[in-house]
DNA sequence: CACGATTTGGGCCGCACGACCTATGTAGCC
DNA sequence: GGCTACATAGGTCGTGCGGCCCAAATCGTG
């Protein structure tokens, strides 16, 4: 039997970080970390340089997406598998393109899980990131044109927490026109028609976080 | 040796369900059913009989605090712990107010979830439902003020799922001042500025689904 | 340096939205 | 029969919001 694969988990709700670590620990992979926000991943996977990272969407401080491209920023071999709780085509998308190497929706079976992270190793790509690059590949401009900015994930962030367009502004120290125009820069972005929408959608890939 | 716990457990995730159940059956508990939607754990409560249900708050069909009123009124006896991702005051107090005997933010450790089913079983119940509990006594006129209707369900669905004010009112078959005043209602019963913030309090209280 | 993307800002317009007040019919309940 | 809650609907008023036009400064990358 080869050397068991070095896995690190990074999800920001500890009984599912805990509960999964048992199970794969069952399966005899070697947890060698847990990570409860994106950060903290990026930090860990350097120190541990783990050889498949099991990464949530959704974490404080940065999401999954942002952390695994600063992952494979430093280490471009570094196989991560996106977890998410819904099978969201654009988070797919933006998981692909930040170097991802596998996808897994939450409701999947732990079989799968098991399987994804095998095959992440073994150099295979799953059936649906396969589907996705596929439409990536179709549809490169689309996707260029569906990259939300820090600045737009600021504005997103404050209307999540509450604020109308003027207190946005306030705490920006921007004026209220400005905020205007990164919403309807969002909007077209995110398909959405309104604050509401954009919000949602933004809670979806994980881009917002809800308190 | 006395006889194992006998669980249920409802999520609508099954990644968490099936390595949760992995790491209750290590530690002696007895999964006998897993439910994917709230309808279900209402049926497998009554075909199965469980000794304490671990139900998550936020899935199909039936939100868990609707579904533990369901099961409490056909077995007033019945235990169950209620699931989160918030630690929301109004979800603990729905919950409770549904008859829920223990309540767990999806943060917690194994640990806490395993020692809060035994709990559930010797009848003690957690700091933090006793807290909630006290809080609720104190404030029962408050409580009753924030019960959401059900139509007032549907039109905070409608609008999770893009609908603005005109195209709801198309839907329900009324007004769209009707609309408005069911809104201003849901305004003041979930403390909500607008339709986004009220939208975004009934996901962390799991009474909308964000597809 | 030049180009594109980002961030910043202006004005205009029309409708949507939320606050506030009142009112009626229909249930369920004591 | 009254009481309370719910769903229905109207008006008015001010402001927020989104669509659409535009333009300037900054900044990274080629």
């Amino acid at each position: 039997m080869t050397d068991p694969i070095r896995l690190l988990l990074a999800d920001d709700h500890r009984m599912l970080r805990e509960t999964l670590k048992r199970s794969m620990l069952d399966e005899g992979f070697d947890v060698v970390g847990e990570a409860s926000d994106g950060q903290e991943a990026v930090d860990l996977a350097e120190e541990l340089q783990p050889d498949v990272i099991l990464m949530d969407v959704t974490m404080p401080e940065i999401d999954g997406v942002e952390a695994t491209r600063r992952i494979v920023e430093q280490r471009p071999d570094a196989r991560i598998v996106m977890l998410t709780m819904h099978a969201d085509q654009d988070v797919i998308a933006a998981a692909i393109r930040a170097g991802a190497s596998g996808y897994l929706v939450k409701d999947c079976s732990f079989d799968e899980v098991a399987a994804t992270v095998r095959e992440a190793i073994s150099g295979e790509v799953s059936q649906q990131v396969a589907a996705s690059m596929l439409r990536e590949a179709k549809g490169l401009a689309d996707e260029a044109e569906s990259v939300i900015t820090k600045r737009e994930i600021e504005v997103l962030q404050l209307i999540a927490d509450g604020c109308a367009t003027p207190e946005v502004a306030e705490q920006l120290f921007i004026s209220q026109k400005t905020v205007k125009n990164h919403l309807a820069s969002i909007y077209a972005k995110l398909d959405a028609r309104d604050r509401t929408q954009a919000v949602l959608q933004a809670v979806r890939m994980g881009i917002v976080r809800l308190y």
